[in-house]
DNA sequence: GTAAGAATCTGTTTTTTCGCAGGAAAAGGC
DNA sequence: GCCTTTTCCTGCGAAAAAACAGATTCTTAC
């Protein structure tokens, strides 16, 4: 017997069964999940393995990868607190990607049944998940292939602001809420890790940033994002051309 | 007023509200919708407009394109019959991307309002609509993350692969059913015009491919997912390595 | 505290890719 | 059909990125 927290009396308001279930469904879910804690490093599921529904990621962070060339590991896609884990697909298919803990983290796992019939019953949470999914593509299909045309440099510059926009900054000190390897940014930016390093060493002469061991402080972030603007003026138009509120000036 | 064709006898059979709303709802949908028309090479939205529903592709071929540095074009997607362009977005929000005809296209545009109350009373609508992006989002994921490591040779190839999944190949001479410039597949690899011609004349002479004009025909597509195949063991798994059924062999 | 191992950094060489320039071929308009 | 315009093709030099090797620093286990 799983000792499962309500979902009425849970503390994340983000998740979708939170926000668009019913209470009677709310109940049905509580039942039904399973609570299921991961260590930091520890697979959540392996490439290759058949998924039987979806994890709602209560607390925690996760990468998910998928490897190409040389057994060399690729990082798909980040996902935080709120986020879904292994799309639903077909019952015969494998699911080519994996999914590790970046920090101890803590999912909910729903069975496909339970999911499908929760969907049935509640149209506001398959709308929120469609529309979801929807604006996920859309970010992934523009970010990805503006990938594809940029140079290192605007590479690494990017993936700085993806960490900053996933993983958030601490408001004391500006760094990333985040601590990487090298090689696990090299892996996001679809690069190699000596080129990481260079670069990150120009971007601390640049005073963009503040390397700390793998701590980074984003110290000039309006700096970085001109760095990447061109390619993407609608992503940051929020923050780009307007002025640096830190009045930290990064070089031009 | 319009004169559209009912839902019910559509031939389009592979549509989303043909194949999941009541009949009820079909009727009323065909009252709602405007049935538009665009001639290759027209423009369905452009970067930046703002979109006020969603356009189901009754019959034709389109691509979604995203400018990026230097105003170079990036073909981001291509939809055919049966897929929906125009995720929604909140209201608020302008459309980062553009939508062109690469052949006469008919279309069917659906209005916001009229789109969410289809969803709330047709779950099945919901339901496969939100597979839709969530298949979509994997694909794109993986597709997008293993171009960004591949070499010149291998992103031309998988571009033919694509192609070929999309559009699909002429079964009398095994051409591409489709038209695209030298230019718009560099769209999609992500790489110059130059690099795609060698790489085609290349595949020529090792006898991959057959180029005629913009028609090309895929010899041996067996070779050209061995040249992709280390990046993608599970996309192409079903093809490979199966034997070349037309008894054609590619060079090793 | 110490030592082993892993990760990070830097200089150099090698490979790949880009992009111009100019000629050939194909597509489209009339 | 013919002519104009666009697209396609090829060679070459420049630039960018990757790969390698070795030194240094940081972690972690004991």
């Amino acid at each position: 017997m799983e000792d499962n927290i309500n979902c009425a009396y849970c503390n994340n308001k983000v998740c979708f069964i939170n926000q668009h279930c019913s209470v009677n469904w709310m109940n049905i879910i509580s039942e039904a999940k399973n609570q299921l804690w991961y260590k930091k490093g520890q697979y959540i599921f392996r490439e290759g393995d058949r998924i039987f529904g979806l994890y709602f990621i209560e607390r925690g962070k996760v990468k998910i990868i998928s490897t190409g060339l040389n057994n060399k590991e690729q990082i798909v896609r980040l996902a935080v607190t709120g986020h879904v884990i292994g799309h639903r697909g077909e019952n015969h298919e494998t699911y080519p990607i994996g999914a590790v803990a970046l920090e101890d983290t803590q999912l909910c796992f729903l069975d496909n049944d339970i999911v499908y019939e929760a969907f049935m019953n509640n149209p506001n949470l398959t709308f929120s998940l469609m529309m979801f999914y929807s604006s996920e593509l859309r970010k992934t299909e523009i970010r990805e292939r503006h990938l594809a045309q940029m140079s290192i440099r605007e590479k690494i510059a990017d993936t700085l602001l993806y960490l900053k926009e996933i993983f958030g900054m601490n408001s004391t000190d500006g760094s990333l809420n985040a601590v990487l390897s090298r090689q696990e940014i090299a892996e996001i930016a679809g690069t190699s890790v000596e080129q990481v390093i260079r670069e990150l060493t120009d971007f601390e002469n640049e005073k963009l940033i503040i390397k700390q061991g793998r701590k980074i402080i984003l110290f000039d972030v309006d700096g970085l994002v001109r760095i990447v603007a061109p390619h993407n003026k609608n992503r940051y138009s929020s923050a780009w051309p307007r002025p640096n509120r830190n009045g930290f000036l990064g070089k031009q």
